[in-house]
Parts: C-alpha cells; structure tokens; sequence
DNA sequence: CTGAAAGCGCTTACAG
DNA sequence: CTGAAAGCGCTTACAG
C-alpha cells in the first residue's frame, strides 16, 4: 500500500504541493474558490492525512512535551500529571510520560532521549543529581520546569507546595489539640527532596511553642521500614502520642501498623497525614489531613512551560512558585 | 546559537555525512579506528545530538507508541499504563498519554493526531463509539491493541480481565457466607463497558445456585449517584444484605454512605469490592476484593503491541487474552 | 492566484 | 574504507 502524500494530493488535484500545504494551514487568502475545492475533494477521496512529522523537522516545533516523573502512580504525580495533560491538551500538544523512579541515570537518559526527539520542552519532578544536565538545558535555553522540588544552583523555576507549612500547619494542629510528644516519619529519598523543609517546619513549629526536639522522634525511612519504624518509637521510653506522615504512602504504612497492634486512634496514638488518600474521609476514624493542590500545581506548571515555549516575553522569571496547603481536620487528631 | 548537525560534525572531523551517520549507528565494521576517534572527539567536542525526527522521517518509525485510556487518574489505568511504560522502556519506546474522558470525539481527535505524529503503534482502552476508525486502523495495518474492552466487529485484540468470573467469585463468595440478598452496583458508562459482563456473572451466579433475581438489586450508576441508590437499596421493602461493588470508585462510594449512616459492615451490610484499594488490607473491617492482575493485562498488551510492530512472524492472532482475577477474602464478608 | 526550488537533518544504496 | 547523491514529506520565501 503505497502511503499517500502531499505529492499524491497536489498530483490528483492538478496543483503543485505548494498550494496543498496552503491549504492544509488554512492560508487560502489568496487562493480560487475553485482550487480549493479541487483541494478539498483530492484529499477527502485520497483519505489524505499530513505527516507531522515532517512539518515538525521542518517547523523546529513538535507540539509534544515531556513528563519525567519519579513514579506515575503515586496520587501526587498522577495527579499532576492529568492536569498538565488537560492544559497541554486546549493548546493541540502532546505528553511523553517517563518514570525516572528515583533512579539518576534512568532520569538523564530520559532526558536525552526526550531532547533528541525534539520534544518542545519538559516537565520534571527532578531526582536532583543531575545538575550539569539540568544547567545544560538552561545554557541551550530549553524550556523547562521543575515540579515538587527546587535546585538552588540550577536556574529553572519550580512548582511547589509550601513543605515548611504543610507539616507547621500539622504540628501546630497537634499542639493546639494538647499533644507534646510528636514524632515525624518521612520517606527517605535523598538530600534535596521536600522531606527537609517538611522535617525544618516540624522542628521551628515545635520549637516557637517551647517544645524540645527530641531526634529520636524523627525519622526518616524508605517505605518498606516504616511499619518497622513505628514499632521503634512505641518501644521508646517516652513513645510519641501523635505521628506526623509525611506523605500518602508512609501514612498508609503507619495505619497498618496500628491495625496490626490493635492500636486506636487518636487514643493510642493521633495521626495527621500530608497528602490526600481517597478514604480520608470514610475511615475509622476519618483522617487528618493537609491536602497539596496537586492539580493546581500540575495547571501552573504546564502554564509556565506552555508560556515559556512560546516565548511570552520571558514572563516568569521568578524561580518559585509556592503553593499553600490545607489543613483539614476530621478524627484523627 | 546555530544547531549542530550531523554535517557540521563532519565538517569538523573532515569526513562525510555518511561516515558519522554510520559511525552514529555502530556500523563501523568498515571504518578505520582512526576516522573512528576523529568522529567521536569531533562528537565530543560540538556536543552533537543527534535530530531523531529526521531519521524517523527517513526511516518510517518513531519508536514512540500512544496510549489512550479514558482517565489515567482511574487505579486500573495508572497500572496499566506505568507496566507499557516499563515494558517500552526496555525497548527504548516512548509513551503518549492521553485522557479520552470517554468522550468518544476526543478520542478520535487523539487517534488522528497520534496517527498523523507517526506513532508506530496505539494501545486503547476504547470508548466503543468510533467502530469505523478502529477498523480504518484495521485496514492500513496499523498496529493496535485494546485493553479492558473488546469489540464484536473490530479484528483487533483486546487484553482484558475475565469480567464474568470477576462477578462469579464474589457473588459465590456471598452465597458460601450465607448471604441471599445480594445487590450489585456497577457504574453507568455506555453499552459495551465490562459492566455488561460484570452483571451477567452476577445474574449467571444467583441462578445456578438457584436464586431469584431480583431487578431492583442491580443498579448500573453514575459515580455521583451511588450514595444515593445505596439509599434507595435500603430503602426497600425486603433490602439486599450484601453489595457487590463494580470497581474501586463504587466501592468507595458505597463506603462512604455506609459510614454517614453509621452502618456496619459486614453486620449490616457485606460488601465485596471488585478492584483492589489501597485501604483494603486495613480498614475497618478489612475489605474481601476481587483483585484484578492490572500490571500484568499492561505487561501483556505492550508485549502484544511490541510484537505487531516488529512483525513477529504476525504472532499472536487470537483476538481476547482473558486474565483471571483473584478472589481475596478479608473480613467485610 | 499558483508553482519551482531549496531546505529541515537524517539514512542508505551505490560507486569507487 | 569513504563519499556523493537521492530521498523521507513537509514548509516557505520568492518569482511570475
């Protein structure tokens, strides 16, 4: 099956390819009435359809961006995710979804590959050792955006939540509901991730009520330790009264192992999660919450990058974008 | 700043364009070690990245496939989408995410863009409503697999769950608990959804254990109107005892209004869920699933999807690859 | 109002 | 062992 192309079309219509593409993009200004149709009909009876491909290589523009995520199905990015896709979508352009999955090299091969295929620009939840690349990408002018995380020696503007005042505004529910004893649980991830700035909230917000901060109440663990962690601190002389999840997926790791205990909460223990899960609201008891605005930052995100590649002079120039948490109170704490 | 290309890398390294491009491609079978290190420094030193829409524009692949799904923020399509990816990855394939919100206009449009950006192959959850452009794909031979869905008059595979056993198991597993009055919440899509088979099981079910079915048991709604017919459910004069919940969004509806009327499960009502939630395990009472094997369907359609593309000796031609779910009993029947 | 021609950045027989 | 040339399917000044 022979593919059909511009030159099939002009060829059937008796019109040079020159005249097909003017048609294609809608320049007929300047066109017959009647060339027109003949255009119309070829392409309509050939079932012709445009290689964009070869406009792009020529138009130096592909209407495709990439998504480099660390893991696609956690809440928060999937969420980021469908927004960014439904703005991309309003202006024709396509997403290249990648999980990096915390991996550096997994990251800068994306990256590559991404560039190679000419994709428009990007948008990274950044793993943070990649910074020669990243700076790169800021020297050749590639438009791009971070999400979750800033670098501070990289120059590209980042999308965020406010970490510090997603865990102060949960260590301050805690206080404000009689409890001293507060322990934090993060993920561990690696040195730039947002769990320091949420493990900085927990202790300044700890220290201006006068509470003492007790290391031992910190912890900072891969997910699959979590269960074990909170064992650790029940076995502390002093055990925590209230646990501070850092983000969904500890919380759940946490509330399993209460389960397992036969632990109640907020009796035996008070829990506030940060991130949303979907049984918030319907457990036993219903969850603590503070909520990031995952699809607002997906929207802004996409929205700068959308800006950035098509030049709207240079708005945009700040390097972040902090947006608030909220706190919503239900049963467990 | 002017773009390197690959005849600027030659002019560096004073050959032709030919001899990059095969050094570029590893075949330097016939290459001098010499004019070998001399593109490679030249490489090197310009910092040259290869423009890959011009070779897919010469060679007729993009090694990039379109992934269509009706939300990707759905469990069930995060897993199968992030199980493509891995698969594709090996393969160096990239993945084009696209949200179809089972509006079957946009998901033309997608299909069409997809096809005219050259994607060597698509993998769809289909909304059902565009049976002529499926089988247009049919006819050019274009490379295409389904998912969760299979069409009557479309010859194109679909991997999906054995829907009917899905609904078989669980409305057994009532039935072997004790349970007569058995109801089954389905959500509301359109004519050809796996609810379709999801209900026949059920129906099939209560008959071969010889039980009446009961219309008013079934109800097939939209996700904002299940709190309300778990309502009505109660409401009637004989009401179920026990509720089958269609897929995960179901399920927590039906949870959440059992919680506002401070019903217990399983005592006053049981309910199994089809989908697994990532609460199952720990809620109160702990949740009796029909797990659905989501990373393998996405596993098996990308190795399907990878072997059309390649031409595998036209492999696997059956037309439904059915993967069995996995009853698992907790304590909320 | 329409077309010839050059060019986007690669690849690939083919020739030498 | 290496290069000249044609071609992938478009777009776009420019000419007439």
């Amino acid at each position: 099956m022979k593919t059909i192309t511009m030159a099939t079309v002009a060829q059937h219509a008796q019109v040079s390819k020159s005249t097909v593409s003017h048609f294609l993009n809608g320049r007929y200004s300047h066109m017959s009435d009647e060339t027109k149709k003949r255009v119309e009909k070829s392409i309509k009876e050939l079932d012709y359809r445009p290689n964009i491909l070869a406009r792009s290589l020529k138009q130096k523009t592909t209407t495709t961006i990439g998504v480099i995520v660390a893991n696609s199905l956690h809440t928060f990015s999937a969420q980021v995710i469908r927004s960014i896709e439904d703005i991309c979508n309003k202006a024709d352009f396509h997403l290249i979804v990648c999980n990096a999955d915390n991996d550096s090299i997994k990251e800068q091969k994306y990256i590559d590959m991404l560039r190679a295929k000419q994709v428009d620009g990007m948008i990274i939840l950044p793993t943070g050792h990649n910074e020669a690349i990243y700076n790169d990408m800021v020297d050749s002018n590639y438009p791009v955006v971070f999400v979750d995380r800033t670098l501070p020696n990289v120059a590209i503007p980042s999308v965020m939540v406010n970490n510090e005042m997603a865990s102060r505004l949960a260590v301050q529910h805690f206080i404000d509901s009689g409890y001293r004893k507060i322990s934090i649980i993060t993920n561990e991830i690696d040195a730039i991730a947002p769990r320091i700035e949420r493990i900085v909230g927990y202790k300044k917000t700890l220290d201006s009520n006068g509470l003492k901060i007790e290391e031992d109440y910190i912890k900072a663990l891969e997910i699959q330790h979590v269960q074990q962690g909170v064992k650790e601190l029940l076995e502390l002389e002093e055990p925590p009264q209230a646990i501070l999840a850092g983000n969904d997926l500890t919380l759940i790791e946490i509330l399993k192992y209460l389960k397992s205990q036969n632990l109640k909460i907020p009796k035996d223990m008070a829990v506030i999660g940060i991130d949303d899960v979907s049984f918030a609201s319907f457990f036993e008891p219903a969850l603590t919450i503070v909520e990031q605005p995952a699809f607002d930052i997906g929207k802004k995100a996409a929205e700068l990058l959308m800006g950035k590649i098509q030049k709207e002079g240079q708005v945009g120039q700040s390097k972040m974008y902090l947006f608030e948490p909220e706190l919503v109170i239900r049963n467990s704490c």
